[in-house]
DNA sequence: ACCTGAACACCGTTCAAGT
DNA sequence: ACCTGAACACCGTTCAAGT
C-alpha cells in the first residue's frame, strides 16, 4: 500500500532552521530535526542521505533569505547594510552559510549568486571582491567577538563602507 | 609510586596539528591525538578536560606560528602577504583559528594580538579594522572556493591591498 | 512509497583500578 | 601523579520489517 508522507521538505528545513538559531549547530542532529518535523530519525534518510546534505539545504534556504533581504536595497551601501543586519540577526545561520562542506553540492555557486548584484552595480570584479571580502570578514569578525575591545563597531562599519565605495559611483544609501 | 609521563604538552599539540593538516578537523579526535602522542584516549583528559580545550591550545599554537610568520615583515603590505600565505599553506589550521569555541578561553584576545602590529603601523583602529576584515574575508573566501570562477585571485589580492593602503603612509613591500 | 524499531560504529567523556 | 581498560551516552547511519 502506498504510504502518505507525514512531513514535507519545507517542514524539515524549517525545523532545522529553528533548531539552528535557537540551540546552535550541534542541536541540528538527524534525530532532533526528524522529531521536530513529525517523523523519526531514520526516516529522514529517505530524503537526505547524510546530515551534510541536509545542512546544505538549510544553507541554501538561508542564502535565499539573504538574497531576498538584499534584493530591495537599491544602492550597494544599502545592500551591504542589509547583509550585515542579516548576519547579526541570524548568526548561527550566517556561520553555516560559509562553512564549506559537500564537494559535490552547488553551495559555492549559490554563494556566488549573492555577490552578483554587487558585481553588476560596481561594474568591476576586483572592486566587488574587495567589497564582499571586507563585508564577509567584517561581520565574521564581529560575530566572533573580534571587535569586543574598544572602538565603535557601527561607526567603523560605515567608515569602511564609504571608504570602499569612494569613487565607485555608488549613491550613498 | 609517582608515574613518569609518557608524553608532553608539546608532543600532544604537535600530534594534533599534524592530524589537523593531514586529515582534517574531524580526524583530531581524543583517541587519535592520544595515540599519536604515545598514550591512550582517556589519559588525554588528565591534561585537557574537553576536546574544545585541546583545540583551543592547537589554535593558540597556530596563532603563535602566524605571528612569527608576520613578525619579520616590515611593511603592512608584507605582513598582509605573509598572513595570506600562512592561510593558503595551512588551510585547516586557519579555519580552526577563527572557529569560535570556548567562552572562557582567551582565544579572542590572542586573535587580537595578530592585529596589533597592523593597528600600530596604520595608526588608526578603524583603518586597521578595514584592512584586517578584508584580509580575513579575502582568504576565507579564497579557501572556501568563492573565487573559483574567473578573475585573477593573485591580482585581485594585490589590487585590494594597494587600494586599502592608499594614503595610509605604508611603504610598498 | 514512506515510516519505524533495533542495531552498529564511532566518539566524547567518566571512572575504578593499576603503577 | 599519570596511565589504562571498561563502560556509558549520544549521534550518524543501516537495515529488515511494517503499512
Amino acid at each position: 500500500m502506498p504510504a502518505a508522507p507525514k512531513t514535507s521538505a519545507e517542514d524539515i528545513v524549517a525545523a532545522a532552521l529553528k533548531l539552528l538559531e535557537t540551540r546552535g549547530l550541534d542541536a541540528v542532529n538527524m534525530q532532533a530535526v526528524a522529531v521536530a518535523a513529525g517523523i523519526k530519525g531514520p526516516s529522514l534518510y529517505k530524503r537526505y542521505a547524510t546530515r551534510d546534505l541536509l545542512l546544505d539545504d538549510v544553507a541554501r534556504e538561508g542564502l535565499l533569505d539573504l538574497e531576498a533581504r538584499m534584493g530591495p536595497a537599491r544602492t550597494v551601501a544599502a545592500k551591504a547594510r542589509a547583509y550585515r543586519q542579516f548576519a547579526l540577526e541570524r548568526p548561527q545561520l550566517y556561520g553555516l552559510l560559509y562553512a564549506a562542506r559537500e564537494e559535490g553540492g552547488d553551495l559555492v555557486a549559490r554563494r556566488g549568486e549573492v555577490a552578483k548584484p554587487i558585481i553588476e552595480a560596481l561594474g568591476s570584479l576586483a572592486a566587488a571582491r574587495l567589497l564582499t571580502a571586507w563585508l564577509h570578514g567584517f561581520v565574521s569578525m564581529e560575530l566572533a567577538g573580534a571587535f569586543r575591545l574598544g572602538g565603535d563597531t557601527e561607526k567603523d562599519f560605515e567608515w569602511g563602507l564609504s571608504r570602499l565605495l569612494e569613487s565607485s559611483g555608488d549613491a550613498r544609501g
